[in-house]
DNA sequence: ATATTGTATATTGGATCCAATTTTTCTATA
DNA sequence: TATAGAAAAATTGGATCCAATATACAATAT
């Protein structure tokens, strides 16, 4: 054995590049709700054939990122006031969870890096960049939980409702009111307070949903 | 219009087929951990070609159920001691909730369908039944909260350990004890308490757990 | 002008074919 | 006999082709 290991990670299909393409412009609300994805059209846009757009297309459908119809084709799915709402409800379930395991085996590094989230979402100014941000802050702190199934259904939870998370950050100021409660779980999780860290997860994430709530039920009317 | 409105469904197509099939032959433990899926040989038992197959095999990654790698393909996927004891963790959590959202909304007929199941679980003596009939007893209740991304979330698990919890109710002798501790959840429900309910449900779950958990460790060493 | 019906076009679902890769078998050699 | 390597077979990934269905549009009748 004279060869040092060598990083064989699986190469990515072409169906695997077209997901991940597709998942990320929707999730950031690139595409617009009720879009139409035309097989055609992706797959010239990728330079390949239809088949792999298809397996794509499969995928985001069972994650509920779209909705197809048999010889209609996909749309991308939007959510109703009501499934947003259960949406945040269930993730401050979880996601209160989460930090609670969490709490206990958090290390130094962790929290640096957490604290260089926060610190990058208070100054950051560019709208398009606070979801993105605020994600990357809670999914740190919530991988020293040890729980990659818990986790794996937060991703999920966040992929629908991301969109709607960016428009209640951009239009609604809660930005600062966001920051503020982040300085708060990092300050709970640096005591070492699993109890409190988890309480405070749980109301941001319910503030924020009522405040996009309210947000939404103006709009919409 | 002289005629009654049908009902146009949406026909299902060959790979909606393929993957029910797939599925449920899966959580059942038809097909067994580490059995190779092999994309010719099930297009043949559907008589179809191997495009819907991939098709439906993509959606099965996608729910944990396979695992695959590219150009050798597809096998049952199985789950580790620490895996399994997450997810009844996870669904101690969710379903405890779900059952608590629920019972202010039971009517006389949830009741008395779950009490139904209640009753037929205990008369069965078909273990291949047993988790089947389980599983509604639970979601019939379920149902009532009004939640469907909570269930959507519920049922995913469930699929993923499916085949465990049949070893359980089958080998560890768990039929008499569920089957108590479903009277005692159906009575709170009857008497309206979604405290108790819930906290039942929770201990359900992570008795069958624990005792999931020694039986595997007695197992496989 | 409007509604309705027939037709053309576009789009999706599925089958077949070819390319890329893996797995198996065979063979030569030590 | 065991083993390394090459050839063959099997298997998956992707492209192209055909069939089924839906949509758009034009022609017609009222």
């Amino acid at each position: 054995m004279k060869f040092a290991a060598v990083d064989v990670r699986q190469a990515a299909s072409a169906a695997d590049l077209v997901y991940e393409a597709l998942r990320k412009a929707i999730i950031e609300g690139k595409i617009a709700v009720g879009d139409n994805l035309r097989q055609e059209e992706i797959a010239q846009m990728f330079n390949t054939s239809r088949i792999p757009v298809r397996e794509a297309l499969s995928r985001l459908e069972q994650h509920g990122l779209i909705t197809t119809q048999r010889y209609k084709g996909a749309v991308v799915a939007g959510l109703s006031i009501e499934e947003i709402d259960e949406i945040f409800e269930f993730r401050a379930l979880i996601e209160a969870e989460v930090m609670r395991l969490a709490v206990p085996n958090l290390d130094r590094a962790t929290l640096d890096n957490a604290r260089g989230y926060c610190d990058a979402f208070d100054r950051e100014t560019d709208p398009h960049r606070w979801g993105e941000i605020n994600r990357q802050f809670h999914t740190t702190l919530y991988e020293a939980s040890g729980r990659p199934y818990y986790l794996q259904n937060v991703q999920s939870s966040l992929d629908r409702i991301d969109r709607y998370l960016r428009a209640q950050l951009t239009f609604t100021n809660g930005v600062p009111r966001a920051g503020r409660e982040h300085e708060a779980i990092l300050a709970a999780c640096e005591k070492g307070d699993a109890e409190l860290a988890s309480h405070l997860t749980r109301d941001h994430i319910l503030d924020a949903g009522r405040s996009l709530m309210t947000f939404l039920r103006d709009q919409r009317g």
